[in-house]
RNA sequence: GGGCGCGUAGCUCAGUUGGACUAGAGCAUCGGCCUUCUAAGCCGAGGGUCGCAGGUUCGAAUCCUGCCGCGCCUGCCA
């Protein structure tokens, strides 16, 4: 609503400056809200710029423009203010009749028994235009399959899943991907563990059985459309929310960590490592069927983790088809064609193929090894032995993203949880209703900033191949990791070194069997809202307050991990991650609730029906209503959303979007607390305090549904 | 050594892409507000040389240069 209103004006301010200032072409038109509400509703700061230009004082220019300027529709005057502000003052009372302020609360028929929520009358918002002419592909969450998913794949899976909803409500066609590396080192380990499961000791908790567990849950999974006889692979009951903490992911987090430590104390049992990834790499049995056993079970457990925090997918490409189906060698074939590797003969990368840096680097140091200029001048793509590293697979999987590699990823159903919906995942065999994956004129790649450097060789990968349209849109949504406050990893009962306990965070890590794991922090938060619920709605039974709980858990963690800003590094802190007060996801829910409330409140009352679902407003009703300096800030905050999504799509800053719903869950509570809207005694006034209250409800529902938060229907 | 990022209130962070008097939130601290649409809330107070030094500009937390401190990357791991 405001964002056509601030384009219009924008259009306005294009047209008349092309108009009668010839010098002011590419001027970017910059519209900012004033600091106070008196000041209007828009201000744009452009007569600073076309000052410089046309070298007359910014407050000349602008009362020169004030009285000249045509006032586009929506836009009722505008003032010079300050040493050159052009500000802009709204038509408020066209406002709220284009945001339906006239119409009834209630739709014909009124209130209904079930929720009066639905029965609203809707508020009605222009479409926004897709940016992108086709497919747009996110790539997210992409956790190693051999261990259970920790703190800072939360970050990743939730901010990529928020960017797709940001997306989408854009109107972009977005198609999630989460990639399984189901053939790296890090499944190899485990596969491995398991195979020498007898010197690695004996306290690891029934890996055999584990191991036949996990080959179960597999034969369900693949077994899509037979599911609802078995019963549920992760049973959560209302007292007891946990995924079962021994679980099969829960299992290989330790046994991960076992055989790292082991393979440090003892290097006599490294070639178990190498043996491993060529058994699974040629396929051979019992090896390879048990990696796959282990990645597969591992897959089910991440999926089902992350659907609790409504995180989900379209597929999952495997690493397992990107090699065996010959995604690889056609990438390799390409990358040779057109010279973009070249096969090493001499120095530190003899034998293997690499692909030279886009641009030269600096001379190294003058205390660098000889050899360290090889190192810091090319990346290596295969390996001396000839396999290929996870930098060649990741062009070849970034080819086919754009449908530039002339082949399709086949797909069969996997389903590991009845209750959820399938998930498409690469197979040697595909299903013939498999929607076609792939082929996306978008990327975005979801991966913390430590793989920055990957990201942007990938990325000279596509231009060395002539791709260059490709290379353009190839975004790496980069963010910085979760770490550990020192506090916190004591906390956890890691041993720190004094130098350690001074530092700002405490990177952890997977080998060590370090990190807080996502289900475990998912169950505490659950068991403190759980708390909190249990005290306010004691007589609630107990699937119903867990039913509000669970919303209020994924609130404050989604909340928590959205705040930030993508390039600050958290230092995650229970004592944070567990807060519901303050600016928090529980805050904004809360803030819903109580806007939900009043209007429930009001569709009970004796004698509703005729007041509310008559007309709220006439034009003197509304008139009146749009000059309350109260209220206005409010309203205008409320009719926002589109034009802060915007701002944080420009920005791709999903950090700016959950201030946003904080802002505006601030306000108001603010109005909240100042106007007792249900004891309005003037009918006019009470109902459009009423529409105004549905407003505030439907954005922030709508501001928290971009965040992948779920509003609760009490708290 | 090089690349990327960070340094803002006691703590954790924002700061609309150089602008408006008095640099904002949350937490923590202190003081008020529940017979009222739920106090997971509201109101108020204290607390800042925006790392340091220069520069550009009518104007700088924001841009440039140089320092200082911190983090990550710089693997034939992924």
């Amino acid at each position: 609503m405001i964002l056509q209103l601030e384009n219009r004006l924008r259009d306005a301010l294009r047209r008349h400056l092309e108009l009668h200032y010839p010098d002011s072409a590419g001027l970017v038109i910059v519209l900012e809200t004033p600091p106070r509400p008196e000041l209007g509703d828009f201000a744009s700061p452009l007569c600073f710029e076309l000052a410089r230009r046309v070298r007359r004082p910014p407050r000349a220019l602008a009362q020169a423009i004030q009285p000249q300027f045509v006032l586009p529709p929506g836009i009722a005057r505008v003032e010079v203010a300050g040493a050159g502000y052009l500000n802009f003052f709204m038509d408020r009372a066209a406002l709220l009749g284009d945001l339906g302020f006239a119409s009834a609360l209630f739709q014909p028929g009124g209130a209904p028994a079930g929720d009066p929520i639905a029965a609203l009358t809707p508020f009605v918002f222009t479409p926004l235009n897709a940016r992108y002419k086709g497919k747009v592909i996110v790539e997210h969450t992409n956790i190693n399959p051999n261990k259970a998913a920790h703190i800072g794949h939360l970050r990743n899976a939730v901010l990529g899943d928020t960017l797709v909803r940001l997306l989408r409500r854009r109107g972009e066609c977005v198609e999630v991907q989460n990639y399984i590396d189901n053939t790296g080192v890090q499944v190899a380990d485990v596969a491995a563990a398991f195979a020498h499961r007898d010197e690695l000791g004996g306290d690891l908790p029934a890996p055999r059985e584990a191991l036949e567990h996990a080959r179960q849950v597999r034969r369900r999974a693949l077994a899509a459309g037979s599911l609802s006889a078995w019963p549920q692979l992760f049973p959560r009951t209302p007292d007891a929310p946990a995924r079962a903490a021994h679980s099969f992911d829960y299992l290989c987090w330790d046994v991960y960590a076992r055989i790292s430590q082991y393979y440090r104390q003892q290097p006599a049992a490294q070639p178990w490592r190498a043996a491993a990834l060529h058994a699974i790499e040629a396929g051979q049995p019992p090896l390879a069927e048990e990696a796959q056993i282990i990645a597969d079970a591992v897959v089910a457990a991440h999926l089902a983790t992350m659907a609790r925090i409504n995180v989900a997918y379209d597929m999952l490409p495997r690493e397992s088809e990107i090699l065996h189906l010959d995604f690889w060698a056609r990438a390799f074939a390409l990358l040779q064609r057109a010279g973009a590797i070249r096969h090493e003969t001499s120095g530190k990368n003899a034998g293997c193929w690499v692909m030279e840096r886009p641009r030269a680097r600096a001379a190294p140091a003058p205390d660098a090894a000889p050899g360290d200029e090889d190192a810091e001048a090319a990346k290596v793509v295969v390996r001396s032995d000839g396999t290929v590293t996870y930098f060649g697979k990741d062009i070849a999987y970034q080819l086919w993203k754009f449908g530039l590699l002339g082949l399709e990823l086949p797909c069969r159903r996997f389903q590991p949880d009845p209750a959820a919906p399938a998930v498409w995942m690469s197979a040697p065999k595909g299903a013939p209703e498999a929607p076609r994956f792939g082929g996306a004129s978008q990327v975005f790649n979801v991966i913390d900033s430590r793989q920055s450097d990957l990201q942007e060789m990938v990325i000279a990968g596509l231009r060395a191949l002539g791709h260059e349209e490709a290379a353009r849109h190839s975004s790496h949504f980069s963010y910085e990791m979760v770490a550990l406050t020192p506090r916190c990893a004591e906390e956890l009962g890691y041993q720190l070194t004094e130098e350690e306990r001074a530092r700002p965070h405490i990177e952890v890590s997977g080998r060590k069997g370090q990190g807080v794991k996502a289900d475990d922090l998912i169950d505490r938060l659950i068991a403190d809202a759980l708390a909190e619920v249990r005290q306010r709605h004691a007589r609630l039974d107990p699937g119903a307050q867990f039913a509000l709980a669970l919303p209020i858990a994924v609130g404050a963690l989604r909340y928590f991990l959205l705040k930030f800003t993508r390039n600050t590094v958290i230092a995650f802190d229970f004592k944070e991650a567990l807060n519901f007060e303050g600016e928090t996801g529980p805050y904004v829910q809360y803030a819903a609730v109580r806007a939900a409330n009043i209007l429930r409140k009001a569709a009970a009352e004796p004698e509703p029906a005729a007041a509310l679902t008559a007309s709220c407003g006439d034009a003197d009703a509304l008139a009146a209503f749009a000059a309350d300096e109260e209220l206005w800030p409010l309203i205008r905050l409320a009719a926002r959303l589109d034009a802060q999504l915007e701002i944080a799509m420009e920005a791709m800053e999903p950090a700016h979007m959950a201030k946003y719903a904080f802002a505006l869950a601030q306000s108001f509570n603010n109005f909240y607390h100042r106007h007792a809207v249900l004891g309005e005694s003037d009918p006019r006034r009470r109902r459009l305090l009423l529409k105004l209250t549905a407003l505030v409800r439907h954005q922030l529902a709508a501001a928290l549904d971009l965040l992948g938060i779920e509003t609760p229907r009490a708290m």
